[in-house]
DNA sequence: TCCAACTATGTCAAGCTCGACATAGCCTGC
DNA sequence: GCAGGCTATGTCGAGCTTGACATAGTTGGA
């Protein structure tokens, strides 16, 4: 049985043949919106699909630069794939620092989670504006989204979720920050009413 | 420095004293919506808290079934949590197979693909229902949601969180199921226009 | 009566992941 | 000239996580 990161490879190198680093490339964190692995965990699994067959691989010797090994997956890495893509996922647990900081709040001063907050969503907007991006630039290429024989479809749904789980992330960190910006205040709230306060705390 | 799993136990105790089994229980996938863990990982990082004296407990002999062991945050465990909290939240990647099955689509049946995630919505329904249950009887408790400074607002955020992702989870995979469905039906689809095809694919 | 499921705690091997270390040539700016 | 960064590949130890195995009393149904 192969991991889930090989099957990863496996359906990268599908779509095209490429090197381990381009592969790094596209998996790396905090961009990577496919499966997310350092290079230190790729090349040897990349090793590892070499040699039970699934993948091959041609030296490449470019006037500049090192030379490269251009993957390309097997007709037996192929049916691989396909078999296990038929096969129902392994859910994991999306275990997230944040959370767990936001159940703790009380224990923290407001002042340092506003802080820890704004930060959060600068990071998020950030990786969300490159998803965006991308997703805009094959939505112009196909005239909006790519009908699912096409070779752009698999990335345009991989980019289609990790986008809205982007802009889930960041309702979710402005609406903590509003939670925690009137008990904050020092000054500016003794004008506002506890009636504007409840409403602004209501849930939808 | 301690671990992720640690702190989470630690944000638990400080809600309220519990034993291993209380803890895992809340932690216990797929349901758990803090920091998800299985007991075999949870009662080893217990007694590792409780050796650091970040965790005191009491042994608890019930008349009926097994002894207990109710663990507390001591004074020592609130101050390392607190100061953990105002550190900014290592990003963990949210590597889901589902999204590789996804992007390597075209070399499945588009059959199998939509049974598949049936199942997932199904999934994701039942824990979506069960958490929202949650949130609705801390609601209708607060009437709307708790004050940041109430006990029970760690809860609701950190609820909140998952009820926002669950939520975002089932939208994409209603997307992907309709994306298909055309493609599939091997004699209904002739007729639809193309025109309808097309703007239902289409991105908003 | 026996089997299954639940409470309650614990251990352990195997596998996955991270971060650091290592090498080496090329290019750009100071 | 040289420091820093990029391409490009690889190794490795430490730590995290899973799933199975282990024990033992209680409750409820077939």
């Amino acid at each position: 049985m192969l991991s889930s990161l090989s099957y990863a490879i496996l359906a990268l190198l599908a779509s095209k043949p490429q090197s381990g680093y381009d592969i790094s490339r596209q998996m790396k964190p905090p961009l990577g919106f496919l499966w997310q692995a350092r290079h230190g965990q790729i090349y040897p699994e990349l090793a590892r699909l070499v040699q039970e067959g699934y993948v091959d691989f041609e030296r490449l010797d470019p006037r500049a630069g090192p030379p490269r090994r251009v993957h390309a997956i097997t007709a037996e890495g192929r049916a691989e794939l396909s078999k296990w893509v038929a096969i129902p996922p392994q859910p994991r647990p999306m275990n997230d620092e944040l959370v767990v900081k936001a159940f703790a709040l009380r224990k923290a001063k407001a002042g340092s989670a506003v802080e820890l907050l704004k930060d959060q969503v600068k990071l998020h907007e950030h990786r969300l504006g490159a998803l965006e991006q991308r997703a805009a630039a094959i939505e112009s290429r196909d005239s909006g989204a790519p009908d699912p024989s096409s070779v752009r479809f698999g990335e345009y749904a991989a980019l289609r979720r990790a986008i809205g789980s982007e802009r889930d992330y960041l309702v979710w960190c402005r609406w903590l920050q509003q939670q925690l910006e009137p008990a904050r205040s020092t000054g500016r709230s003794k004008g506002r009413s506890p009636a504007k306060r409840s409403a602004a705390r209501r849930a939808p």
